[in-house]
DNA sequence: TAATGTATTGCAACTCTGTTGCAAAATAAA
DNA sequence: TTTATTTTGCAACAGAGTTGCAATACATTA
C-alpha cells in the first residue's frame, strides 16, 4: 500500500519522495533483512547509488529500520515493527542468518535473552545472531 | 614471548614467517579485539596490507583467532583461548563494544546462552554483542 | 493553484577497503 | 647446502562508501 507507505514517512517527519516510499515499500514486501547491495539492485535503474546510502542511514535515525550485525563487512537492514522511535529501538528479537541462502530473519517471537555484563560495564543494546541452516536450506 | 608464538604457528602447521609472528604478537599483547585498520597503523612499516589480510584469514581459518560481528562494515578479530581448531571455534563468550572508546571486549567468562529457533532451523553459531558503556567509560 | 522557501536528489570526484596475479624472497624439507 | 614449497610485496584493479554542490522535488503559505 504505497498510502500506507507514505503515511510511515509522515509519522516520521520525512518528506515524501519517490526513494524513500520505494524504498519503504521493498522492505515492506520482503521477509528477510536487506543490504544495501540488495536494494540498489532492485532499485539502480531508478535512484542513484548515493541516495540509496542516505535514505537508509535516514530510516535508521528515525527508528524505521534496525540495523543487523554480521561478520562479513555487510550491514543488514530490516523493518522495525511496532514502536521504535528516534534513537529508541524497541527490536528485541534475535536474527538468524543461513549460511547456506544468505537470508537474514527476524526472529519476532524469540527475544533476546537477559545478559550478564562485569559489574562497570552498562549495556545499552544487545544483539543476538544465530547462523546456520534456515528452513528452506536445512 | 616470541618462542611462544612461533610454538602456536608450528602446532597449526603454518611457517613461521617475521608478518604471522609479529600480528600473533599483537594480538596476544592486546586486551581487546583488533580491527584489519588497527593492524596496518600499528605494522604498515613494516609489511603490506595484502600480507595483513592473509594473515588474518590465515589465522581464523586455523582457529587462532576469531571474528566478531559489528554494525559498521567492520570485522573484530580476537585471539582463541583454549583449543580452538580448523573449523572448530570454542569461544563461547559473549563481545561487549563500547558506544564511547570504541573498544572490543571478549567477556571470557560470561558464555552465550542457549538460544531457542524455530523447528527447521538448525543453529551452528550464536553471536551475542552487546554495546554500551564499557568499565573505563562509564 | 501558484509562488516561495526548504529539503532531497543526482552527479562527479574522491577516498578507503579489499582482491587478484605474478615475480621475488623467505621458509621448510631433503 | 640445495631444492621445493610457501609466503610476501607490488601493481593493478574492483567495489564500497563519502562529500560538495547545483538542479530538482517537496511542503508551506498565500
Ligand atoms: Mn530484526
Ligand atoms: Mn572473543
Ligand atoms: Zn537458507
Ligand atoms: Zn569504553
Amino acid at each position: 500500500m504505497k498510502n500506507e507507505v507514505a503515511e510511515i514517512l509522515k509519522r516520521n517527519q520525512l518528506s515524501v519522495t519517490d526513494s524513500r516510499q520505494k524504498i519503504l515499500e521493498l522492505f515492506r514486501l520482503s521477509n528477510s533483512a536487506l543490504a544495501h547491495a540488495d536494494i540498489e539492485k532492485k532499485t539502480s535503474e531508478q535512484f542513484d547509488r548515493v541516495t540509496i546510502y542516505r535514505t537508509l542511514q535516514t530510516f535508521v535515525e528515525k527508528g524505521i529500520v534496525h540495523t543487523i550485525p554480521t561478520t562479513d563487512n555487510s550491514v543488514l537492514y530490516a523493518l522495525c515493527k511496532d514502536n521504535c522511535s528516534q534513537g529508541r529501538h524497541h527490536d528485541n528479537h534475535v536474527h538468524f542468518i543461513c549460511d547456506n541462502c544468505g537470508t537474514t530473519y527476524c526472529l519476532e517471537h524469540i527475544t533476546i535473552p537477559n545478559v550478564e555484563v562485569p559489574g562497570n560495564f552498562v549495556t545499552k543494546r544487545t544483539d543476538v545472531v544465530v547462523s546456520g541452516l534456515c528452513d528452506k536450506c536445512s
